[in-house]
DNA sequence: ACTAATTAGTTGACAATGCAACTAATTGGG
DNA sequence: CCCAATTAGTTGCATTGTCAACTAATTAGT
């Protein structure tokens, strides 16, 4: 079983593993974790940003989302200019949750790339992010890879 | 959002979307391909092996696998040194799908290592085989990555 | 300005996964 | 040999995710 495209899934699963562990009792799921990041990122964004950044359902995100807003830990505003749109923010309760998660993504970078030389972890990155852009060229999928700017606006991901 | 940990989940997405795309009309899920590949390997191996290898749960697994073989992908025989267990075996129909699953494969690691040199694709399996090993190492998880053969018997994984 | 196409979001059906409790068989320590 | 611990697998439940159909607002073509 020596497939290294296994790597990803294995990888994924790991890292998942570690927010679990960290996340136990802080009141919101290892899954949740990335719709607060991308919010605390991108604050006062869509909830079809999420859909884009995060490459997950728009169906999935607007039940995740309410549920999050349920709980206390995101605030939804109507949009003043497209009476369609949601406007997504952070709450008192979210802010100090996100703190926590940067550190814990900190400390997951830092073992991941335990005992790699700062070049060898540059390309990794580098190798990665070309792989992303190949794979999406390949697919034709809606929306691009987060790395990849080319026809995102302002450049902004 | 230039978090490259997200890298991961972006890539494994994509992937998924590649296998999605291939397997439209096969009667088979994209889902449960790692499945059927996992069988094809190590043919007569038990549901317990598709966990540890997949890292999937062994709920999740026995009801993929009863589903799978009511669909007649695959064959279960009861193992007759172990009463409790299963052996794993594909089926004439299955076999078919998996070389067409190898070439799928094939084709996507061409696909994503595109404009790479050999060194580079080397590189980049030995990073996350380490990237890997140390996540494994600092979360103390049931098993070790698919790659560390430390833990396994025979090296057989 | 009017219709057609697109876009943001919601909802419901359903598949996939994880977790916990459970059964039954096997292994190990005294 | 016997009881405890482990192991393989099943089942039920909750969460997360995808897909498709839908509404309502916006944009674009003519």
């Amino acid at each position: 079983m020596d497939n290294w495209l296994r790597l990803f899934p294995e990888i994924n699963k790991l890292t998942f593993a570690a927010f679990h562990k960290e996340l136990k009792d802080s009141g919101i799921s290892s899954t949740q974790a990335p719709y607060l990041m991308c919010v605390a990122h991108f604050e006062g964004c869509s909830q079809d940003k999420l859909v884009k950044v995060l490459r997950i359902d728009k169906g999935c995100v607007a039940k995740t989302i309410k549920q999050m807003e349920e709980r206390g830990y995101i605030e939804r505003k109507p949009d003043p200019k497209d009476k369609r749109g949601n406007m997504l923010y952070l709450t008192d309760q979210s802010r100090q949750l996100v703190t926590k998660l940067k550190e814990t993504e900190k400390k997951l970078k830092d073992t991941l790339t335990k005992g790699m030389t700062t070049e060898e972890v540059d390309q990794m990155i580098d190798l990665l992010k070309r792989a992303a852009a190949n794979l999406y060229y390949a697919i034709d999928w809606d929306y691009p890879p987060m790395f990849c700017h080319s026809k995102f606006e302002k450049g902004e991901i």
